[in-house]
DNA sequence: ATAAGACCTGAAGCTGGCTTTAGGTCAAGG
DNA sequence: CCTTGACCTAAAGCCAGCTTCAGGTCTTAT
C-alpha cells in the first residue's frame, strides 16, 4: 500500500512540512516518487514511527539519518545499528538521572514551600518532622544548596 | 561574603558570558553593583545553583524569572513558588513517563539486534523466547510499530 | 606612563529542528 | 475554460538559550 504525503500526514499526526523536512534531511532513503510526487509505502511508515522514538531517546537528525541510511536487509546492519542503540541507551539512561535529580529537588521544595504556607516561616533542612521520601530526595539533590 | 563575575563562574562551572545573560534576563533580581561591576553576593550563588535545577526540570527563562522575582520574604511568594513547582513537577513526570517509553523501545530493539547478529535473522516479536524484561519493554513501547 | 587583565555594553551570530513564504505543476469538476 | 485543491521547490524565518564580537572603562603592576 502507497500513499501520499497528506495521507500520512493525517496518519501518523505529523505536518507536511515536517515529512517533507525528514525527506530533504535524507531520513527516508527508500522513498519512493512517482512524477515528483512522494508515495510513502507501509516501510516508510515505519521508519517514520522509527524516527519518532529515536528523537524522544535525544537522538539529533544527524544519527536517524545513519541509523536509516544503514542497508537493514545487510548482516552489517545489525552490528551498527546495535552499536547506536546501545550508545544512545547510556546516554538515555544519564540524562534519566539527571531529571531524578530535578524530581527530587521539586520534592523537597514543594515540602519546604508546603511547610512555609503551613507555619508561616521557612523550614529547617535539619527539621525532624520532614517526611522520609522528602528526607531522600533532599539528599539526593539539593543536599546542602538552598533558596 | 560578594563576589566578582569571575570568581563566580569558577565556583559554579558557568561562563561568564551565561551569568551576564542571566542578569540581562533578570533572573537575579537582588544582584548589587558597585561602579558598574556586578557584585555576587551568597544569596546569588543560591539563586544561580537553584536557576541551575530549575532549567533541568524543563522549566524556561520566563518561568525561572517568575520564580525569582517573588520576593521571598513574603508570605504570599510561598504559595506563588508552590503553585509553579507543582505544575512542574507534573511536567516533568510526564517528560520521564515518555523517556521510560523511549528508553523501553530502545530495550526491545537493542535485543531485537542482538539477537538478529546471533541468529543471522530478524527475530518474531512473538518469539517464545523473548526474555520477560524485553518482552514487557516491547509491550510498553513498540507493540507494532516496527523498524 | 603604559601595558595587562578583569570588568563592562549592545548587537550580531549560532544551533537544531522545524515552519512559513512565494511561486509553480498538475488533475478533476462545474 | 477556469477554479480548486493536493502536490512540489528553494529559500528565508523563527525560537530558545546562549556565545561571540567590537569597542570601552578601571585597576594594578612594572
Amino acid at each position: 500500500m502507497e500513499y501520499a504525503i497528506g495521507q500520512v500526514s493525517e496518519m501518523l499526526g505529523l505536518p507536511i512540512s515536517t515529512l517533507r523536512y525528514y525527506d530533504k534531511e535524507g531520513l527516508l532513503p527508500g522513498l519512493r516518487r512517482s512524477s515528483g510526487i512522494r508515495r510513502f509505502s507501509d516501510r516508510d511508515i515505519e521508519a517514520l514511527r522509527m524516527i519518532a522514538y529515536l528523537k524522544r531517546t535525544g537522538l539529533g537528525i544527524d544519527s536517524i539519518r545513519e541509523f536509516m541510511a544503514w542497508d537493514d536487509e545487510s548482516m552489517e546492519c545489525f552490528g551498527k545499528r546495535l552499536q547506536l542503540l546501545q550508545r544512545q541507551q547510556k546516554a538515555l539512561a544519564e540524562e534519566m538521572e539527571r531529571l531524578q535529580g530535578a524530581m527530587d529537588m521539586l520534592t523537597y521544595k514543594c515540602w519546604f514551600y508546603e511547610e512555609a504556607m503551613r507555619t508561616g516561616h521557612r523550614p529547617d533542612p535539619s527539621c525532624r518532622d520532614m517526611p522520609e521520601d522528602v528526607r531522600k530526595a533532599y539528599g539526593n539533590s539539593l543536599g546542602k544548596a538552598c533558596c
